[in-house]
DNA sequence: GCTAAAAGTTTCGACAACGTAATAATAAGC
DNA sequence: GCTTATTATTACGTTGTCGAAACTTTTAGC
């Protein structure tokens, strides 16, 4: 039962964190391309369009638009491997740093908050 | 600096979640559609249209076109509320909380069983 | 060097989602 | 009851994304 009651909390978490990122006009990013970005920004170097693919179980060019996209939003950049001229390197930026960072705020922050204050976005009838 | 090292714990579980749900085929909701189905599933009813483009400060096409897709995936079901023939109630579904349910394990165990296993569904490498 | 393999990207047709504006359908004001 | 307001959806033109297959570039095999 304490279990379940820690699912709840968490998919709660979730909920709060979600609702809070929306809220604040973030990209609006599929579960993809965020998984991609946090890989990157998370897990050691180097990343490339192949690991990723075998990483995530989704396609090369998946991987090549989400890159788009998030190269779009400047959170994400390409660099091509000087060592294997075929690879090309995802890094990070200053823009993405930024944004996850912010991100970590909203999670921490939807965790520790509770219910109470308006951190979680939501109206006074919820 | 804790507050630094929780934030970055928090998005490490919140990679390890995504990257499984990725892995495991689920269907890719962008932030909207998964805070729209989180908020109808967590919070009190009822849920309307006009009460999520609220909460969301989104267009209210944009909530429609979120619950069209969420429909398609059978994870939500429209019902016209009786009181007030205009608005459209969205109620949760057996789907849906299948879905949610098993979104809340796989937080669970990202946040539970830290760097050990395979459940965060890394190569061996990272 | 020449062929085969590998890494990424591009192309293709099809579908999904955007914001704004226009359109049903229903309820409220008086 | 007739007008006005409200709720939700549809229409529109544009842009993003999909999987599968074709293509480009570079490396590896020998």
């Amino acid at each position: 039962m304490s279990f379940e009651l820690s699912e709840l909390e968490a998919l709660d978490i979730w909920r709060r964190t979600s609702v809070a990122s929306v809220r604040r006009d973030a990209p609006d990013l599929s579960a993809r391309q965020m998984a991609l970005l946090l890989t990157v920004y998370l897990t050691p170097p180097p990343h490339t369009v192949r690991g990723l693919s075998d990483l995530l179980k989704i396609s090369k060019p998946a991987i090549t638009r989400a890159v788009d996209r998030l190269s779009e939003l400047g959170m994400i950049r390409r660099k091509i491997d000087d060592a294997d001229r075929r690879s090309v390197l995802l890094q990070r930026t200053v823009k993405g740093s930024v944004f996850l960072r912010e991100y970590g705020e909203l999670i921490v922050a939807a965790a520790g908050g509770g219910d109470d204050g308006d951190s979680s976005g939501l109206p006074p009838h919820y």
